[in-house]
RNA sequence: GGGUCGGUUCCGGAGCGGUCAAACGGGGCAGACUGUAAAUCUGUUGGCUAACGCCUUCGCAGGUUCGAAUCCUGCCCGGCCCA
């Protein structure tokens, strides 16, 4: 039974209808739990994989997860939140998004459990008529209760009719497979309702919805590819370990919740731990890093991390692979820095200089003409993290 | 179709004949402080140059002028109002 109050309430923002699913899943019988997902950018964030380690939960319980690709909303861009049109992707970016991330669901949920499903299949084939059919089933004011589309809306910016079918497609998937939950960020309760909404006009038993906290990225922020402020479940070990520990401590309790599998009793904990000062952020995020590497690479790999980390960042060593730069007659620093790429151009060598940000051998450089021999051996270093040795 | 307002550097947004590579804010980068946290503070943020300076950039193409992001003409794109 504890259990099943933390399936449907931990890292959970919203279930509707909760009684009823609650229900459903006492009673057993398989469901079928649908995401979507629309392809706009290569790479899936760990805000992704909030809802996925949910459905594995469900999976875990005998339950069928649907994914559907979004090829086609993909190539509409969901407004929800949105203040202005996106720009369409073409059929060929949304394909070659798709593929990573077909890799990168898996890594989360089991295979062997899950369906995938194109939004082609079906709309591929549809014809005007039934777009003006779908269309005909909902009314305007039904679309203006969505905030976002009300907002543009009496700001007078544009919103085209394509925005408003939007919600329309994503509960058209629902009715084809038959959907009995769906899941999805907060920002995709109005979607998803009106994919209830749908589904009771056909005479289906209309899909519950299971909404997931949004989560904050490294500059706490809503995570977002637009921020710059993400971490990547492609990104390597390193550099994802980095990222989570640049996050801001507040949002510890939260990634607790939904990204590790602490205990639930210990994550309800932390935020009086953290008050009193009885845990330490540092090490509390240290760990959560370890965690994190660990599910989307491996164990090793997040022990790997957080050792390299430590010995870089904490304990200001060099890192332990520096990549070689090898000459073949003496060059300036200037150069150097941008024939390394460790500065974009040699006016943002000599900035870089300028401000105190290169050293070599640890010594920081405060002249443009220092020249560096081959086979010297030294390591050139610009900011915290980026390293050359040349040789 | 008519009227009207507008397209500026990564984003937002000033500038409206020279002092503009272009205010200000955000973001980015670097520095200080640190726990590579947040917050804060400082510097920097088109290219080449040691520097003087030169080159490219303000929707596109021409033109006026000693000189244009700023004026004129045409074109492209968008908002609003009228139909």
């Amino acid at each position: 039974m504890h259990e099943l109050n933390d399936l449907l309430t931990r890292g959970v923002a919203e279930v509707i209808v909760a009684a009823e699913l609650r229900q459903r899943l006492v009673a057993g019988t398989p469901l079928r739990l649908k995401q979507g997902f629309d392809p706009t950018k290569p790479d899936m964030h760990i805000g992704h994989a909030v809802g996925l380690r949910k459905l594995r939960k469900f999976q875990e319980r005998g339950h069928q997860v649907v994914l559907i690709v979004g090829d086609w909303t993909a190539q509409i861009g969901d407004p929800s939140g949105r203040d202005e049109t996106r720009t369409r992707l073409t059929a060929a970016e949304v394909q070659a998004n798709a593929a990573t991330y077909m890799e990168q669901f898996f890594r989360i949920i089991d295979r062997e459990q899950t369906e995938i499903r194109w939004q082609s299949e079906w709309f591929g084939t549809f014809t005007f008529e039934h777009a003006l059919d779908l269309a005909g089933r909902f009314t305007l004011a039904q679309m203006l209760a969505h905030e976002t589309f009300r907002k543009r809306y009496d700001e007078g910016t544009p919103l085209t009719i394509l925005e408003l079918m939007y919600p329309m497609l994503q509960a058209y998937d629902s009715v084809v497979i038959k959907a009995d939950v769906e899941f999805g960020g907060t920002d995709q309760k109005f979607n998803i309702l009106a994919g209830r909404e749908l589904m009771a006009q056909r005479g289906m038993t209309p899909q519950h919805v299971f909404l997931l906290p949004l989560i904050p990225g490294t500059d706490g922020r809503k995570m977002s590819k637009t921020f710059l402020n993400t971490v990547d479940i492609g990104m390597p070990p390193a550099e994802m370990f980095g990222r989570v520990m640049s996050m801001s401590d507040e949002v510890l309790p939260l990634y607790f919740e939904v990204l590790s599998d602490m205990p639930t009793a210990e994550v309800a904990a932390l935020r009086p731990a953290l008050a009193v000062g009885s845990v330490s952020p540092r090490d509390l995020k240290l760990r959560l890093a370890r965690e994190i590497v660990s599910q989307f690479h491996t164990p090793a790999a997040g022990q790997a991390a957080e050792d390299a980390f430590i010995r870089q960042f904490v304990n200001r060593e060099l890192p332990a692979d520096i990549p070689e730069h090898a000459l073949t007659a003496p060059v300036t620093i200037i150069e150097l820095l941008v024939s390394t790429n460790l500065a974009a151009s040699k006016g943002e060598a000599r900035r870089l200089i300028d401000g105190g940000g290169v050293k070599v051998d640890s010594q920081r450089v405060t002249s443009y003409e220092l020249t560096l021999q081959p086979g010297a051996g030294v390591v050139v270093q610009v900011g915290r993290r980026k390293f050359v040795r040349v040789v």
